[in-house]
DNA sequence: CACGGACATTGATATCTGTCAATATGTCCT
DNA sequence: AGGACATATTGACAGATATCAATGTCCGTG
Protein backbone atom coordinates (compact mmCIF):
# COMPACT_ATOMS: atom_id res chain seq x y z
CA UNK A 1 0.00 0.00 0.00
CA UNK A 2 1.22 3.60 -0.47
CA UNK A 3 2.40 5.22 2.48
CA UNK A 4 0.08 8.00 2.94
CA UNK A 5 0.50 10.34 5.48
CA UNK A 6 -1.65 8.99 8.73
CA UNK A 7 -2.18 11.60 11.62
CA UNK A 8 -3.74 10.41 14.93
CA UNK A 9 -6.64 12.46 15.98
CA UNK A 10 -5.05 13.85 18.57
CA UNK A 11 -2.19 14.97 15.94
CA UNK A 12 -5.20 16.84 13.93
CA UNK A 13 -6.20 18.69 16.97
CA UNK A 14 -3.34 20.30 18.01
CA UNK A 15 -3.19 22.76 14.89
CA UNK A 16 -6.21 24.10 15.36
CA UNK A 17 -7.36 27.25 17.03
CA UNK A 18 -10.06 28.04 19.96
CA UNK A 19 -13.13 26.68 19.08
CA UNK A 20 -14.78 30.43 19.94
CA UNK A 21 -11.89 32.31 17.66
CA UNK A 22 -13.33 31.57 14.20
CA UNK A 23 -15.69 28.93 12.83
CA UNK A 24 -14.39 25.39 12.20
CA UNK A 25 -14.39 23.77 9.33
CA UNK A 26 -16.28 20.69 8.79
CA UNK A 27 -13.21 18.74 8.19
CA UNK A 28 -12.11 19.95 11.61
CA UNK A 29 -15.23 19.24 13.01
CA UNK A 30 -15.04 15.28 12.08
CA UNK A 31 -11.52 15.28 12.57
CA UNK A 32 -11.96 16.86 16.31
CA UNK A 33 -15.48 14.84 17.57
CA UNK A 34 -13.63 11.27 17.90
CA UNK A 35 -11.08 12.68 20.09
CA UNK A 36 -13.65 14.33 22.22
CA UNK A 37 -15.99 11.57 21.69
CA UNK A 38 -12.97 9.03 23.33
CA UNK A 39 -13.76 11.09 26.33
CA UNK A 40 -17.06 10.98 26.53
CA UNK A 41 -17.61 8.04 28.56
CA UNK A 42 -18.04 7.84 32.25
CA UNK A 43 -15.67 4.72 32.13
CA UNK A 44 -13.22 6.10 29.98
CA UNK A 45 -13.30 9.59 32.02
CA UNK A 46 -12.67 7.07 35.09
CA UNK A 47 -9.59 5.24 32.96
CA UNK A 48 -8.15 8.33 31.99
CA UNK A 49 -7.79 9.98 35.81
CA UNK A 50 -6.98 6.75 36.89
CA UNK A 51 -3.95 6.72 34.63
CA UNK A 52 -3.06 10.48 35.19
CA UNK A 53 -2.80 10.07 38.61
CA UNK A 54 -1.62 7.13 39.78
CA UNK A 55 2.06 6.23 40.76
CA UNK A 56 4.41 7.01 38.21
CA UNK A 57 1.85 8.66 36.03
CA UNK A 58 1.42 5.51 34.71
CA UNK A 59 -0.69 2.10 35.64
CA UNK A 60 -1.13 -2.12 34.29
CA UNK A 61 -3.89 -3.05 32.71
CA UNK A 62 -4.49 -5.66 35.94
CA UNK A 63 -4.94 -2.70 38.26
CA UNK A 64 -7.63 -1.03 35.96
CA UNK A 65 -9.59 -4.28 35.44
CA UNK A 66 -9.65 -4.52 39.58
CA UNK A 67 -11.14 -0.43 40.09
CA UNK A 68 -14.39 -1.50 38.25
CA UNK A 69 -17.24 -3.50 38.33
CA UNK A 70 -17.11 -4.64 34.36
CA UNK A 71 -15.70 -7.41 32.82
CA UNK A 72 -11.82 -7.63 31.53
CA UNK A 73 -12.65 -7.48 27.86
CA UNK A 74 -14.49 -4.34 28.54
CA UNK A 75 -11.99 -2.76 29.78
CA UNK A 76 -9.43 -3.32 27.45
CA UNK A 77 -12.28 -1.95 24.69
CA UNK A 78 -12.32 0.85 26.03
CA UNK A 79 -8.75 1.17 26.48
CA UNK A 80 -8.28 0.61 22.83
CA UNK A 81 -10.65 3.22 22.32
CA UNK A 82 -8.09 5.69 24.23
CA UNK A 83 -5.12 4.34 22.42
CA UNK A 84 -6.59 4.57 19.29
CA UNK A 85 -7.41 8.36 19.48
CA UNK A 86 -3.91 9.03 20.41
CA UNK A 87 -5.47 9.44 24.35
CA UNK A 88 -3.10 7.04 25.94
CA UNK A 89 0.17 5.84 25.33
CA UNK A 90 0.70 1.99 25.58
CA UNK A 91 3.80 -0.15 26.79
CA UNK A 92 4.11 -3.65 26.93
CA UNK A 93 6.72 -5.15 29.36
CA UNK A 94 6.55 -8.99 30.30
CA UNK A 95 3.25 -9.71 30.46
CA UNK A 96 1.96 -6.96 31.41
CA UNK A 97 0.58 -3.60 29.76
CA UNK A 98 1.00 -0.49 30.92
CA UNK A 99 -0.78 2.92 29.86
CA UNK A 100 0.14 6.22 30.44
CA UNK A 101 -1.72 9.55 29.31
CA UNK A 102 -0.91 11.44 26.79
CA UNK A 103 -0.98 14.91 28.31
CA UNK A 104 0.19 16.72 25.17
CA UNK A 105 -3.29 15.66 23.78
CA UNK A 106 -5.56 16.47 26.93
CA UNK A 107 -3.74 19.76 26.78
CA UNK A 108 -4.57 20.55 23.51
CA UNK A 109 -7.88 19.20 24.07
CA UNK A 110 -8.14 21.95 26.86
CA UNK A 111 -6.88 24.64 24.48
CA UNK A 112 -8.95 23.95 21.72
CA UNK A 113 -11.94 24.67 24.64
CA UNK A 114 -10.23 27.27 26.54
CA UNK A 115 -9.66 30.13 24.81
CA UNK A 116 -6.15 30.19 24.86
CA UNK A 117 -4.15 32.35 22.54
CA UNK A 118 -5.58 31.31 19.13
CA UNK B 1 -43.57 19.60 43.39
CA UNK B 2 -40.88 20.13 45.58
CA UNK B 3 -38.41 22.53 45.19
CA UNK B 4 -35.56 19.98 44.53
CA UNK B 5 -32.08 21.39 43.93
CA UNK B 6 -31.47 21.10 40.14
CA UNK B 7 -27.52 20.97 38.81
CA UNK B 8 -26.78 21.61 35.42
CA UNK B 9 -23.95 19.24 34.24
CA UNK B 10 -22.05 22.33 33.81
CA UNK B 11 -22.70 23.60 37.79
CA UNK B 12 -21.50 19.97 38.63
CA UNK B 13 -18.51 20.22 37.08
CA UNK B 14 -17.33 23.28 37.96
CA UNK B 15 -16.64 22.02 41.16
CA UNK B 16 -14.08 19.39 40.07
CA UNK B 17 -10.53 19.03 40.03
CA UNK B 18 -8.52 18.18 36.89
CA UNK B 19 -8.77 14.92 35.66
CA UNK B 20 -5.53 14.40 36.35
CA UNK B 21 -5.10 15.32 39.37
CA UNK B 22 -6.91 12.15 41.62
CA UNK B 23 -9.00 9.79 39.96
CA UNK B 24 -12.36 10.80 40.14
CA UNK B 25 -15.55 9.05 41.31
CA UNK B 26 -18.17 7.25 39.64
CA UNK B 27 -20.69 9.94 40.21
CA UNK B 28 -18.37 12.41 38.87
CA UNK B 29 -17.30 10.78 36.11
CA UNK B 30 -21.50 10.07 35.40
CA UNK B 31 -22.14 13.62 35.81
CA UNK B 32 -19.06 14.91 33.41
CA UNK B 33 -19.64 12.18 30.80
CA UNK B 34 -22.58 13.80 29.43
CA UNK B 35 -21.41 17.20 29.54
CA UNK B 36 -18.59 15.82 27.70
CA UNK B 37 -20.55 13.91 25.57
CA UNK B 38 -22.74 17.00 24.33
CA UNK B 39 -19.51 18.36 22.34
CA UNK B 40 -18.60 14.69 20.81
CA UNK B 41 -20.14 15.51 17.71
CA UNK B 42 -19.36 17.03 14.32
CA UNK B 43 -22.50 19.13 13.85
CA UNK B 44 -22.68 20.24 17.70
CA UNK B 45 -18.60 21.24 17.59
CA UNK B 46 -19.65 23.18 14.48
CA UNK B 47 -22.50 24.87 16.06
CA UNK B 48 -21.01 25.95 18.85
CA UNK B 49 -18.07 27.08 17.15
CA UNK B 50 -20.18 29.26 14.91
CA UNK B 51 -22.40 30.71 17.59
CA UNK B 52 -19.00 31.38 19.61
CA UNK B 53 -17.39 32.94 16.75
CA UNK B 54 -20.23 35.00 15.46
CA UNK B 55 -20.88 38.83 15.54
CA UNK B 56 -22.41 39.32 19.61
CA UNK B 57 -21.31 36.11 20.69
CA UNK B 58 -24.76 35.27 19.62
CA UNK B 59 -26.24 33.58 16.73
CA UNK B 60 -30.29 32.96 15.33
CA UNK B 61 -30.98 29.47 15.25
CA UNK B 62 -32.33 30.59 11.34
CA UNK B 63 -28.24 31.70 10.55
CA UNK B 64 -27.27 28.45 12.07
CA UNK B 65 -29.92 26.19 9.66
CA UNK B 66 -28.55 27.81 6.41
CA UNK B 67 -24.80 26.60 7.48
CA UNK B 68 -25.87 22.97 7.64
CA UNK B 69 -27.01 20.88 4.77
CA UNK B 70 -29.14 18.92 7.64
CA UNK B 71 -33.02 19.59 8.05
CA UNK B 72 -34.24 22.04 10.52
CA UNK B 73 -35.48 19.15 13.29
CA UNK B 74 -31.84 17.92 13.04
CA UNK B 75 -30.17 21.30 14.28
CA UNK B 76 -33.14 21.84 16.58
CA UNK B 77 -32.09 18.27 17.96
CA UNK B 78 -28.34 19.13 18.30
CA UNK B 79 -29.30 23.01 20.03
CA UNK B 80 -31.72 21.08 22.30
CA UNK B 81 -28.76 18.74 23.53
CA UNK B 82 -25.98 21.83 23.52
CA UNK B 83 -28.55 23.84 25.27
CA UNK B 84 -29.41 20.77 28.08
CA UNK B 85 -26.32 20.31 29.01
CA UNK B 86 -25.88 23.89 29.85
CA UNK B 87 -23.30 24.42 27.21
CA UNK B 88 -25.57 26.93 25.16
CA UNK B 89 -28.03 29.71 26.60
CA UNK B 90 -30.92 30.60 24.58
CA UNK B 91 -33.27 33.40 24.50
CA UNK B 92 -36.64 34.05 22.36
CA UNK B 93 -36.98 37.19 20.77
CA UNK B 94 -40.06 37.60 19.07
CA UNK B 95 -39.97 35.05 15.93
CA UNK B 96 -36.21 34.14 16.55
CA UNK B 97 -34.19 32.22 18.97
CA UNK B 98 -31.09 33.01 19.50
CA UNK B 99 -27.85 31.28 21.66
CA UNK B 100 -24.94 32.00 22.69
CA UNK B 101 -22.25 29.90 24.04
CA UNK B 102 -21.65 29.78 27.89
CA UNK B 103 -18.27 30.45 28.28
CA UNK B 104 -17.58 29.60 32.25
CA UNK B 105 -19.24 26.15 31.37
CA UNK B 106 -16.60 25.54 28.52
CA UNK B 107 -14.00 27.23 30.43
CA UNK B 108 -14.87 24.57 33.07
CA UNK B 109 -14.32 22.08 30.88
CA UNK B 110 -10.97 22.86 29.46
CA UNK B 111 -9.75 22.98 33.18
CA UNK B 112 -10.87 19.86 34.05
CA UNK B 113 -8.66 18.85 31.13
CA UNK B 114 -5.68 20.54 31.17
CA UNK B 115 -4.41 20.80 34.54
CA UNK B 116 -5.20 23.92 36.09
CA UNK B 117 -4.02 24.67 39.47
CA UNK B 118 -6.08 21.62 41.08
C1' DC C 1 7.28 -28.30 25.74
C1' DA C 2 3.17 -27.78 28.23
C1' DC C 3 0.77 -25.02 31.40
C1' DG C 4 -1.04 -20.74 33.48
C1' DG C 5 -1.71 -15.96 33.56
C1' DA C 6 -2.36 -11.23 31.23
C1' DC C 7 -4.39 -9.05 27.75
C1' DA C 8 -6.79 -8.78 23.10
C1' DT C 9 -10.21 -10.17 19.65
C1' DT C 10 -14.60 -11.98 18.07
C1' DG C 11 -19.50 -12.48 17.90
C1' DA C 12 -23.90 -11.54 19.81
C1' DT C 13 -27.21 -8.44 21.79
C1' DA C 14 -29.54 -4.52 23.88
C1' DT C 15 -29.45 0.26 24.07
C1' DC C 16 -28.35 4.83 22.42
C1' DT C 17 -27.94 8.31 18.77
C1' DG C 18 -28.40 11.03 14.46
C1' DT C 19 -31.41 11.83 10.94
C1' DC C 20 -35.65 12.95 8.45
C1' DA C 21 -40.76 13.61 7.33
C1' DA C 22 -44.74 15.03 9.42
C1' DT C 23 -46.86 17.74 12.67
C1' DA C 24 -47.32 20.99 16.47
C1' DT C 25 -46.53 25.47 18.77
C1' DG C 26 -45.89 30.15 19.04
C1' DT C 27 -45.53 34.91 17.06
C1' DC C 28 -46.09 38.60 13.98
C1' DC C 29 -48.78 40.97 10.39
C1' DT C 30 -52.92 42.15 7.98
C1' DA D 1 -59.50 35.77 13.09
C1' DG D 2 -56.40 34.02 9.62
C1' DG D 3 -52.17 33.34 7.20
C1' DA D 4 -47.16 33.13 7.01
C1' DC D 5 -43.03 32.14 9.11
C1' DA D 6 -39.59 30.46 12.83
C1' DT D 7 -38.70 26.96 15.85
C1' DA D 8 -39.84 22.68 18.52
C1' DT D 9 -41.77 18.03 19.11
C1' DT D 10 -43.00 13.36 17.64
C1' DG D 11 -42.39 8.98 15.47
C1' DA D 12 -39.73 5.98 12.75
C1' DC D 13 -35.52 3.92 11.34
C1' DA D 14 -30.59 2.95 10.32
C1' DG D 15 -26.21 2.90 12.24
C1' DA D 16 -23.15 3.31 16.29
C1' DT D 17 -21.85 1.77 20.93
C1' DA D 18 -21.35 -0.66 25.52
C1' DT D 19 -21.38 -4.90 27.33
C1' DC D 20 -20.52 -9.86 28.04
C1' DA D 21 -19.19 -14.89 27.12
C1' DA D 22 -16.17 -17.43 24.55
C1' DT D 23 -11.96 -17.76 22.43
C1' DG D 24 -7.36 -16.38 20.81
C1' DT D 25 -2.51 -14.70 21.44
C1' DC D 26 1.60 -13.86 23.74
C1' DC D 27 4.85 -14.49 27.44
C1' DG D 28 7.09 -16.42 31.43
C1' DT D 29 7.79 -20.53 34.34
C1' DG D 30 8.13 -25.21 35.76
Amino acid sequence: MPKTLQLTPVETVACCSPLTSEPISLEQAERIAPLVKALADPVRLRLLSLIASHAGQEACVCDLNDAFELSQPTISHHLKLLHGSGLLEREKRGVWVYYRVNQAALGDLSALLGGGIG
